[in-house]
Formats: structure tokens, sequence, C-alpha cells
DNA sequence: AACAGATACAACCGCCTACTT
DNA sequence: AAAGTAGGCGGTTGTATCTGT
């Protein structure tokens, strides 16, 4: 059984609010206040209206306070730096931001400030091994405690995504059908797509071999995608895990390769997770080694950031 | 002028957390 | 301590408006 809804979604109005609903709204709060309970003010108020609706009204749109539209470079700026530091979080965000309030900052995001970023007329802070992450996270395991990290549930969720692969490495069966609702694209035609400011480079986790794709052993470029929700035209942000089993050549440099040519072409997993820090840190590209009977991470691209689907 | 697709943003939904009983 | 509840939040959807054909 479910949660009891807030209030009694019959009798009460949906939709776009009127300037009377507005009136009424801002007259009763502004010589009233809230009265912290705001499940009872529709009543109070005389407004047919589910007390989240008048809260959000209230707070996005109806305060004294609130700035509409028109960002400012400067707002861009911080929007972006503080993106950088904490992912997807608007309400921290916005409270940097006077006047603007957690909706519109994420409105502002989706709609306009993405785009200004991939067309590389605002620059994302990208993080380097000397940046701290934000402070609700714990910092992402070393590649170390990753290879012998036996169980995911007593790490962050943002170090479960990176976990989870480990353990579903072998089994293409762990994905549900639904999640095998599969688009492909090709990576050599996304590869280029990608703003050089958003995030390429080598995670936390350490930097080793890369893997050449472009070689004879390399079985397929193709890479699967599956989708969290079913029907959508594009991979959203949070859209999870994705894989790719590929045989394929591990470059080694140059003076190692003779001693260890055995073990230079090998199985590799390639997955597409989500590390639940939104754009640009979504679609890392992980590159799985097998160590022994395990799959080790070995270094992850953010070049794939918000790649869409052909 | 009419239509389709894209865009912007207001509003809703449902989950999580903190607080109260 | 457990259960119930409201507030807060991020993700998603609905719809009005804009733009291109």
């Amino acid at each position: 059984m479910g949660r009891a809804p807030c209030c009694d979604k019959a009798n009460v109005k949906r939709g776009p609010w009127s300037p009377e609903e507005d009136a009424t709204l801002k007259a009763y709060v502004e010589s009233h206040g809230t009265g912290g309970n705001w499940i009872a003010l529709p009543k109070k108020a005389g407004l047919r209206r589910c007390g989240k609706s008048c809260r959000l009204r209230w707070l996005n749109y109806l305060r004294p306070d609130i700035k509409h539209g028109g960002f400012t470079e400067e707002e861009d700026n911080i929007i972006c730096n503080l993106y950088g530091q904490m992912g997807s979080r608007w309400s921290a965000i916005a409270s940097k931001l006077p006047g603007r309030t957690d909706n519109d900052v994420k409105n502002y995001w989706n709609t306009k400030l993405k785009k200004k970023i991939m067309a590389g007329k605002v620059s994302l802070k990208t993080l380097t091994e000397n940046d701290t992450l934000p402070s609700t996270s714990t910092p992402l395991p070393t590649n170390q405690s990753l290879k012998t990290q036996n169980s995911p549930f007593n790490v962050s969720p943002n170090q479960l995504a990176l976990v989870l692969p480990i353990l579903e490495a072998n089994d293409n069966n762990a994905f549900t059908d639904n999640q095998k609702n599969i688009i492909s694209f090709d990576q050599t035609k996304h590869h280029g797509l990608y703003s050089p400011q958003v995030m390429h480079g080598v995670s936390q986790i350490g930097a080793s071999s890369r893997i050449n794709n472009n070689t004879n052993e390399s079985n397929s470029n193709s890479h699967m995608v599956s989708l969290s929700q079913e029907g959508s035209s594009s991979i959203s942000d949070s859209s999870s895990i994705a894989m790719n089993y590929n045989k394929c050549v591990v470059s080694q440099p140059q003076q190692q390769q003779q001693e260890q040519q055995q073990h230079c072409i090998d199985e590799s997993m390639e997955m597409l997770v989500d590390f639940g820090f939104g754009f640009p840190y979504d679609f890392a590209n992980c590159h799985y080694e097998r160590v022994g009977e395990t799959f080790a991470p070995e270094w992850v691209d953010f070049s794939y950031a918000d790649i869409k689907p052909h």
C-alpha cells in the first residue's frame, strides 16, 4: 500500500493558477503567513488547491523577492561552478543566487545553460584530483579499494554506480528485459560531439592502460545503451547502466609491450554508468580489465557526457 | 496562413527526511 | 522506538508560445 495522498485529489483544482487565485494566496500569506502548515493553508485562505501546490506557487512565483528570467553571465558562471562541485542539487545552487528558485535554476539549466556549455560559451569547472567532492558524498574509492570491494551496500550511491558493474560484469542476464530495450550507437560517430570544456580525462580512480578500439581484435564499435524510460526518444541524463562486452587490445607503453604481450589482448567491459552527479558527469565510459576472475576498473573517460543516440 | 516541431517554464509527482506524537 | 505526517527536493510532464517550413 502506498502513502496516503496529501490532499483529496478529486476536490482540488489543478493546472495553471488564475490571477484571482494568485491574489488570494498572496494576500493570505502576506497578512497571516504560512502558519507553518501548508496543508491547512488553502482551506483557511479559501482556495481549492493542494497545500503543496500553494507552497510551490508561493515559493516559485509569488514571493516578493523573486527574479524571473534574464540570467546574467555572472549567474551562469556561479551555476556552472556550483553544478561542477555539487551536481544537480538545485536547491543548494539556488540558495547562492538571491531571488532565484530551485525550479528556475533547474529549468534554466535544462533548457539553456547546458546547451551553452556544449557550445563552449560557458566553461564548466572540471574536477581534478585536488578537488574535493560534494560534502554529502564520501570520496570515490581508490582503484585498489574498488578491485577488492566485495559488497556495494556500504558505499554511497555515487560509489554504487562504480561498484555495481563489477558485480554484474560477467552476467548479461543481470539486465532486465526493459533494460535490454536497447538503442545502439556508434562510438566513432559520437566521439567528437562533446566540447573541450566537458570533462574528459581520467577520474580519481586512476589512469593506466587505455583500450584501443580501433584494432582488428576489437569486435565491435557498437555500444549498447539501455533506457530507463521506455519509449524515450533520447537518453536522459539519469539513465543508468549501459554495457558492451568487447574483446580488444589494451595498449601498453612501448617498453612493456614485449614482456606483457600475452596479457595485452584481453576481454574488457565498457559501461556507461550513472554516477549520480548529473550532467555532465553522467555517462562516464568505464573501461574494465579482467583481473583474475573479476573485472577491475582501469580508467574512466568522461568524454561521452550527454551523448545522444542517432 | 496553416501546420509541425522545438522551446521554455509552470506545475505535478513521488520519494526522502526530519519532525511530532 | 515506532509510526505518522508535512515539508523539501529533484525528476518529469503538460502546455503555451515561438520558429521554421
